[in-house]
DNA sequence: CCGCACGATGTTTACGTAAACATTGCACTG
DNA sequence: CAGTGCAATGTTTACGTAAACATCGTGCGG
């Protein structure tokens, strides 16, 4: 900065308002600034900016894998929010799905340089009392049920399975089978939770769910079990990879779907109109997740204030070709 | 870390000592300040620690998106092995696939802090004489020939789109369609390129191969228009999205996979072996990907030192079900 | 028993920036 | 035409850390 003042016959503060468009310098000195800018090749020192100015424009984001679908479109959308307010985005892996991983996670996330943290976590990898957040962190937290604790942003899981399994009774199903998520997951619990209640409220018996962990070999597995049982006609599986080895599975045992079973999926995965046949899914809104996560870290971040309470992303039934009313009717 | 040195009763050099681990620090002393600082709830300031040591142990990476497979397991191999080296990563998004887009990236990265980028981006883009890198930025690029101006990590895609033409013909089909990925992609026109080239050397024709956009939608279209065409009995798709709409669209149509056509893909994304038939494809190692980009950046990071040239990752074909000798035979 | 060497700790300084305050000069007013 | 006010620019300082250098004390060899 000093060599661009120099170069440009003025004073190092005059350089710093031009670099941060600061008003109040004339034109002709601006231009002057510029090209000296230009010729050194200067670029602003961003770590002496965070010193000085205290923020980082960085927001963390925890998460375990970026494998899945969801987690990984959630970040795609977070990291282009946080650009258009000028935020960058890192990413902090968590080794190990571990309350020590976790752990580890956040003390990387302390010493990092960020502003606010998005949590992308089963939850009770959360609730240890060794978590300490850094001071003047904000935290938001996606797939989970803390809400009294952390802000929360989470797609509505609970209203999406509803729609998922009343549109599968409305066809006229006596009950609808279930292949869950792995346990740990607060979304597989809480999917699982609403299709059991919407069963309830209709007096049907709801099947012991198979617990799956979210591949679609563990939903092959699951329908190659399923396909024996002639009483199944309709199955919710909690996402569409699995809801595609299910579909696999039916296939391979000659139960053809939907004509006998019908199938339902979670996510809508870009894939899922092209299944075979195409899958009725429920919709997921991730875009609109990342918005709102940013939203909120942001808004904390510049109120300093953290208010708990959860934000849910509405969902939405996209019917396609894999279900239809059962067989017998 | 003034606060902590007087609770201490000691300097603030000596602070600095033990929190970053320094020698030479007797155990005493030692207890007394890491007591003090978890009183306090101390953490070391980043910035003033980047500013001080003129590093950031960060690294960009730089995308378009994170929504294909290959981006977001790649991206995620980035980040494990990074932070396994000490190294946080920071997304850049790239705003549009333009060359004002990348323009703009390459700009907020060098505002960063960031001590080397990886670039995950269609070469084209990059070729462009108004982008300046930041100086003591070092890069990585993915999904690019440049390799006499930058280094570059890659899928060997040539070699994989060898191993699936080859195996269509071992199998007795005359010649072998494609579908392509964009055509502003570098990793589609390399593996067209291959595929050409090894019809070339069977003495094979080529038939006109259709463009897709990597997505099922597009594969489907393609298929459609394939399954018209009795002459076609074996198609190399560019990717597994596209080879998944390629199936239903000849299920669709009725062409049985594989009795009447084979259809081999790209990625061996993790649902491939639970499509309608399960996909032979060919591996990508995304994982190693990520490791030698990472083990790249730190070795110049290190070095100071830009050594152009191409690393390429080996590929495998996996041979499943949707592949068999051609009708005829 | 003196002095030297080395280990433990303290003091000074600089990293690059931007806020706060200081100065300059010019236009406009009465 | 002097005085006032404001716009443009310059000067000083502090942000939190860690390297470099300085100091202190202790143990050991001669």
């Amino acid at each position: 900065m000093a060599d661009v003042a120099r170069l440009a016959g003025v004073s190092a503060q005059t350089v710093s308002r031009v670099s941060t468009g600061h008003p109040g310098v004339i034109d002709s000195t601006r231009a002057q600034v510029l090209a000296a800018m230009k010729e050194l090749g200067y670029r602003p020192n961003s770590a002496a900016r965070a010193l000085k100015r205290g923020e980082f424009r960085t927001i963390g984001v925890l998460l375990f894998t970026l494998a899945t679908t969801g987690n990984s479109r959630t970040v795609e959308a977070i990291a282009n929010h946080a650009a258009r307010e000028g935020y960058a985005i890192t990413i902090i892996p968590v080794a190990a799905p571990t309350q020590d991983g976790v752990l580890g996670a956040f003390t990387r996330l302390g010493e990092l340089g960020v502003d606010g943290a998005i949590v992308i976590l089963e939850v009770h990898l959360l609730d240890s009392t060794r978590i300490t957040l850094p001071p003047g962190v904000q935290v938001v937290v996606v797939d989970s049920d803390a809400g009294d604790t952390y802000t929360v942003v989470d797609t509505d899981q609970a209203d999406g399975a509803r729609q998922a399994v009343r549109h599968l009774l409305s066809l006229g199903h006596a009950t609808v089978h279930h292949v869950t998520g792995p346990a740990s997951s607060f979304a597989s619990e809480r999917r699982a939770d609403a299709w059991r209640s919407v069963l309830a409220s209709f007096d049907r018996a709801a099947p012991a769910p198979i617990v799956g962990d979210w591949s679609a070999d563990s939903g092959y597995a699951a329908g190659l079990q399923l396909a024996d049982d002639p009483s199944c006609t309709a199955v919710f599986a909690s996402n569409d990879q699995m809801a595609l080895g299910l579909l696999r599975a039916f296939q391979e045992r000659g139960r053809n779907v939907p004509g006998e079973i019908s199938v339902v999926g979670f996510d809508d995965i870009p894939e899922a109109r092209n299944f075979l046949p195409p899958l009725t899914t429920v919709h997921q809104d991730f875009a609109e997740m990342g918005r709102r996560c940013v939203q909120t870290v942001l808004r904390q971040i510049r109120n300093e204030v953290t208010t708990p309470g959860t934000t849910l992303v509405p969902t939405r039934l996209v019917e396609r070709s894999s279900t239809a009313p059962p067989p017998s009717l």
